[in-house]
RNA sequence: GCUUCCUUAGCUCAGUCGGUUAGAGCAUCUGACUGUUAAUCAGGGGGUCCUAGGUUCAAGUCCUAGAGGGAGCGCCA
């Protein structure tokens, strides 16, 4: 017979019909005549009760069907009987695919924590906690493409594998087929890569975006999303050491534009949540942040402030006068550290912000200078919980000045002729941003940990499953 | 990487000033119950108190080192 998924089933108003559901046991109780297993297939966070009668289906075989175990259940839908459920199998059949044994099984029917169920990664997607969160995660990857693909936007594969070792991201995970254990050297005790796979030091990608920009320069509109990896021992709920980026780079577009692009892409990927995943914001509303629906639609709802840096530092300034109390100073031309994002955003404004003309220091050497000759055009977008989810800037397409700003950097950039083409061939204005998908995870679920975001979560000291 | 906290039953956690046989809730098992909703009720089993040293008549408890985990910070997306 031909299965039903649960999703399906729990709409279908045929009652009367025989219907065939699979799924896993999420639990089982009842007395000496009826018995109710909760199934669910992870087409929905909801389950479907399947009511079991001891006359027809003996207590030998329900035996088996414990917490975890999986089963085709066969019967008729029906309207349930009971509360709490507007359908119901009656089951005629029951086959037990396979069990789960209640000693050793991992997951019980109650209260396991976020870091418990980080040590049973490969079995935690049953939960309905991580159900909802990768059925949530899907749907914030096709809302991604979909946004790009309708507004005109290639979708542009970069290299995962890198030998440009310029982009100043972070620290790198090296690429080599060498034998560690008796590496070649040269007379410098440098180590010789000349007879490496590639011929030179290769490593996993920092970032697409330079290799995004080449392909700005023809297609006009493109975006990269795939994974990337950073080898920074990052010890925070929001770091992976490989997680999945968003890079889109669009030719002749300017400053407002790009923030433009930044909240209206943002708050797409948000409404679409809202919109397509109901039910699992609904139960992590519930079960974790009773505030969670209505901060994302507070979002959609309203209009980013878009904050040079230099006034941010003046409304910074003007709250220690007033007698803030900050861990760290804030002059002019410092970074801003977290404490003073998070009172911007979360106490000063109340709302995301777009901060936008940092000072040239603290930016990448590839964000356009303005007329100022000290500020570059990046416009990071901050979120409240969150911090930075996106870091964006107009590109520096001056071939003159570009080559002056590598070379006050020193950086090395002997295997980057490639992106300086960009810049004299055909140069053209243009920016880009980058969103790490992961942050975007955090904000639309309310989870508190990004290893709590993706199935399996890479960070330092810990590579299982 | 820095700071700090945590580690006791399958899970979540109590455990007083260092003192007899280490407890609870849930889970699990057994039994009861004619429709349950994370069912309920009764009972049973279940412990390398993270590891290694040390102090002490006596260590889950105090000290040292290590391992694992969380949080804050830094770096960043």
């Amino acid at each position: 017979m031909k299965r039903t998924e649960i999703k399906e089933a729990l709409r279908s108003i045929n009652y009367g019909s025989e219907i065939n559901v699979k799924g896993w046991v999420r639990s089982r109780r009842g007395n000496k005549n009826v018995s109710f297993i909760a199934l669910n297939d992870g087409s929905t966070i909801k389950n479907i009760q399947i009511v079991v009668d001891l006359e027809k289906i003996t207590e030998e075989q329900l035996k088996l069907v414990t917490t975890g175990a999986c089963i085709s259940a066969t019967g008729i839908l029906v309207e349930s009987m009971g509360k709490g459920q507007a359908v119901e199998i009656q089951a005629t059949d029951i086959e037990v695919y396979g069990t789960a044994d209640p000693l050793t099984y991992p997951l019980q029917k109650k209260g396991h924590t976020m870091e418990y169920l980080r040590e049973v990664a490969h079995l935690r997607p049953r939960t309905n906690t991580f159900g909802a969160i990768l059925r949530i995660r899907h749907n914030m990857a096709i809302a991604i493409h979909t946004y790009f693909h309708e507004h005109g936007y290639f979708y542009f594969h970069t290299p995962l594998i890198t030998a440009s070792d310029c982009e100043g991201a972070g620290q790198m995970f090296q690429v080599t087929t060498k034998n560690l254990y008796n590496l070649k050297k040269d007379e410098n005790g440098q180590i010789d890569y000349s007879d490496d796979f590639f011929g030179k030091m290769a490593a996993l990608t920092v970032s697409g975006q330079l290799e995004g920009e080449l392909g700005a320069m023809a297609l006009g509109k493109i975006y990269t999303f795939g994974p990337t990896f950073r080898a920074e021992n990052s010890n925070t709920p929001r770091h992976l050491a490989e997680f999945w980026m968003i890079e889109p780079e669009v030719a002749f577009i300017q400053k407002e534009e790009l923030m433009d692009l930044e909240e209206d892409f943002l708050k797409y990927c948000v409404r679409w949540a809202l919109e397509k995943c109901a039910d699992d914001l609904q139960f992590l509303n519930d079960m974790f942040d009773k505030t969670l629906i209505a901060r994302l639609q507070s979002v959609i709802d309203t209009e980013f402030v878009r904050l040079p840096y230099t006034e941010g530092i003046n409304i910074l300034q003007e709250a220690i006068k007033n007698g803030r109390k900050f861990e760290f100073p804030c002059n002019w031309g410092d970074d801003l550290a977290s404490e003073h994002e998070r009172y911007l955003v979360e106490e000063h404004f109340d709302k995301p912000v777009i901060m936008t003309d940092y000072p040239k220091e603290i930016k990448a050497f590839y964000m356009k200078l303005n007329e100022d000759n000290k500020t570059v055009q990046g416009t990071d977008v901050l979120f409240p919980a969150i911090g930075e989810i996106i870091g964006g800037s107009v590109r520096e397409e001056d071939y003159d000045k570009l080559m002056a700003e590598i070379e006050r950097r020193q950086i090395p950039m002997k295997d980057m002729w490639w992106y300086l083409d960009t810049r004299r061939y055909g140069s053209a204005p243009h920016a880009g941003f980058g969103l790490g998908f992961e942050r975007l995870m955090l904000f639309v679920t309310g989870m508190q940990n990004i290893r709590d975001v993706i199935p399996f979560p890479r960070t330092p000291k810990s590579a299982e499953f």
